[in-house]
DNA sequence: ATTAAATAGTTGCAATTGCAACAATAACAC
DNA sequence: GTGTTATTGTTGCAATTGCAACTATTTAAT
């Protein structure tokens, strides 16, 4: 029942998370360093830019970026007290509201964007060939089925 | 200079953003539901339990988990007030301080271990052959220097 | 030795997170 | 329809994090 878990993979396991802790650090205090906000502002802005209207469910929004919903609650309300983006009541769902990117909100997102893409350049894209890279999310997808196979970014 | 990143590049930073927070979830939660503490607390043990007298300056556990100092002084003074290690002074330097992990610290870590693994089996482990799990390892070295080549778990 | 810099750890404070409880609305069962 | 259950989003509260300032001690420089 109870089989020994291989060593290898443990191995693998930690390598995992303390890279991705390390990665993280490094590339939120690029950010920082540039008087940016963080990458969970980043997120929400990105995911509001990628959609037609620049219009998402609060609900939405947290399954995309993995949040807890009453910690997307708050996020929202501080991109808002930004002026980033509006909320606006749903008529379909009156339980429900919409976030809706604002033009601040846009050029925020354009101007992060080339800060993060080099932090991601410096810290991880250029330690890994290209063949290499997608090795990589191959076992990525493997280990998370929610990895999007086909999805791309824009910008 | 500043080149196009490339986009599986890309594409392989965001997964792995992604599974990792997904990963995390996952285990924490399965930590939390068998009444245990968080993973902070299991590394903090670990690295005591790893150590000839169960004894490491403060410093020390800083660097090797991955946690700023005011943090690490905090999660220090829960797991003491816990009675899972004690302070000591130390003599050759008179600024720091020692942990030491107690009985019940090394009998915590002692029963969190089985949970932990086989959250880690069944929530990454699982999803990997030996083969993909040495190539991952591989991976991350290359991406983090600070990945162990040779140090391997004790249990 | 004396001063200047670096290091170890702690503390205060503001920001963020996680959790449980709650209000409003929607979806479902009959 | 009516009552039950699920979902959406918000709020209060406690725990955790990040940052900067601070103390004590060590190290280095002259």
């Amino acid at each position: 029942m109870m089989k020994k878990i291989n060593e290898i993979k443990i191995k693998s396991w930690i390598s995992l998370i303390r890279t991705q802790q390390f990665l993280l650090e490094q590339v939120e205090s690029d950010l920082k360093r540039a008087g940016l906000p963080t990458l969970a502002w980043y997120d929400v802005l990105l995911e509001l830019t990628r959609v037609p209207d620049g219009r998402l469910r609060l609900n939405e929004i947290g399954t995309r970026i993995l949040l807890e919903k009453s910690n997307l609650t708050r996020l929202i309300d501080r991109l808002e007290k930004d002026g980033l983006l509006e909320r606006e009541v749903c008529d379909s769902d009156r339980r429900g509201a919409y976030a809706v990117i604002t033009t601040k909100g846009r050029s925020l997102q354009k101007r992060m964007w080339p800060i993060y893409a080099i932090a991601i350049e410096n810290h991880f894209a250029s330690k890994l060939t290209l063949e290499e890279a997608e090795m990589f999310i191959g076992l990525l997808q493997k280990i998370d089925k929610t990895v999007p196979k086909e999805r791309l970014m824009n910008l």
